[in-house]
DNA sequence: AAAAAATAAATTGTCGACAATGGCGGCGCG
DNA sequence: CGCGCCGCCATTGTCGACAATTTATTTTTT
């Protein structure tokens, strides 16, 4: 996910196992969460490689986004109880403090349950999309996010954004939610799809 | 996903190796698969068991497939080619002449390749929408189907939605052809809802 | 020199066995 | 008779080795 290993090189099982000692059962499974996840691509008979990122590739991830957090949304807003409600407004409170002071740096770098995205999902309640979106392409998205991490004037505007949506689930309109956070999705791709043209190729 | 092992029965790993004359190994990759696709379901330290179809199961699975066929329809209107699309058209012209004679027996059951929405999907070519679909839900869904199998009305009614569908597809109309096809697996969730609540408990 | 055959290497699937972990039932004790 | 402890057993994870298949490379033949 952090591009520790290169794009496109080469994965082989016997290597990876003998590097960290152990055997190639768990490996084995290991990779096959890494295809699952979409971080690895297999090509029969021909080894593992990791997964290029690509405006192509972005496009596709992100159209499924859109809907499924669109979706995840409107559920929150009817699923969600105050409690939860709450204890994310505090999250976003605390990323304020803590992580937007440096301003620009590094919002949205966190992981599993300190996620924005992440915790609506949860909060649909809805098993199927819990496990599609945090279990199998939250992976992929993390890996966009930090290599090609967000940064200057969009990272206030993300927060502000994550703001509106919160605000929106607290007021129980999942319509409302669910629009906002098509459009942060499709405001978070626009700004992705620019670096990756700007640096990657 | 056919009922033979019934609802809620354990699966043992060592005991079906035995039975199919296999090690473990695959059965183990096997059962992965199997719980990939949501058709088992393990309970840490305890065992895997099949799992039970129910009403909230079916609600929560609809509630991803109106999202994600809807978005399907959305890009097949752009992504399919022509001959794909005539392609279809015959598949449904043939499912007209061969099964729907029988009146009320059994539209829907055709496996892969043969299956409408199956063919819809492909035809996105997003290939994360392909992934999630046709490898993940896919069998549960049709696991609902083959379970509580369509019959009655309902049967030339889904028939002519699915000829809506694809002209909307036909005409490029990708907006229409999403709410179409929403208000299709609505009403196909309505139809095997209420063949829950008879038959099930 | 080009094509074909043979060989080498890598990937992938499979096997049988062992070990650790946690649940469940039986047993003793209060 | 109820409660907690202990041992058995199923589940689960791991290991090292072997076999089959496919791809790449080298050697041989025309």
């Amino acid at each position: 996910m952090e591009g520790e290993i290169a794009s496109g090189s080469k994965i082989s099982e016997p290597e990876l196992a003998r590097k960290f000692n152990v055997s190639r059962a768990p490996l084995r499974e290991a990779m096959a969460r890494l295809e699952r996840c979409h971080l690895i691509e297999r090509i029969p008979n021909a080894g593992a490689r990791v997964v290029k990122l690509s405006t192509e590739g972005l496009r596709a991830l992100y159209q499924i986004r859109e809907e499924l957090e669109g979706l995840a949304c409107r559920l929150a807003a009817e699923n969600m109880d105050d409690h939860e409600i709450e204890q994310l407004r505090g999250l976003l409170d605390q990323h304020l403090t803590t992580q937007r002071v440096r301003e620009g740096e590094s919002y949205y770098q966190e992981a599993g349950d300190l996620d924005f995205h992440y915790r609506i999902i949860i909060g649909s309640k809805n098993p199927y999309l819990i496990n599609m979106l945090c279990d199998e392409l939250y992976f992929l998205v993390r890996m966009y996010r930090v290599q090609l991490g967000m940064n200057g004037p969009r990272v206030s505007r993300a927060f502000d954004e994550h703001k509106a949506i919160i605000n929106a689930i607290a007021n129980r309109d999942g319509e409302l939610a669910d629009l906002l956070m098509r459009r942060h999705i499709a405001a978070s791709r626009g700004n992705i799809e620019l670096k990756l043209q700007q640096l990657g190729k």
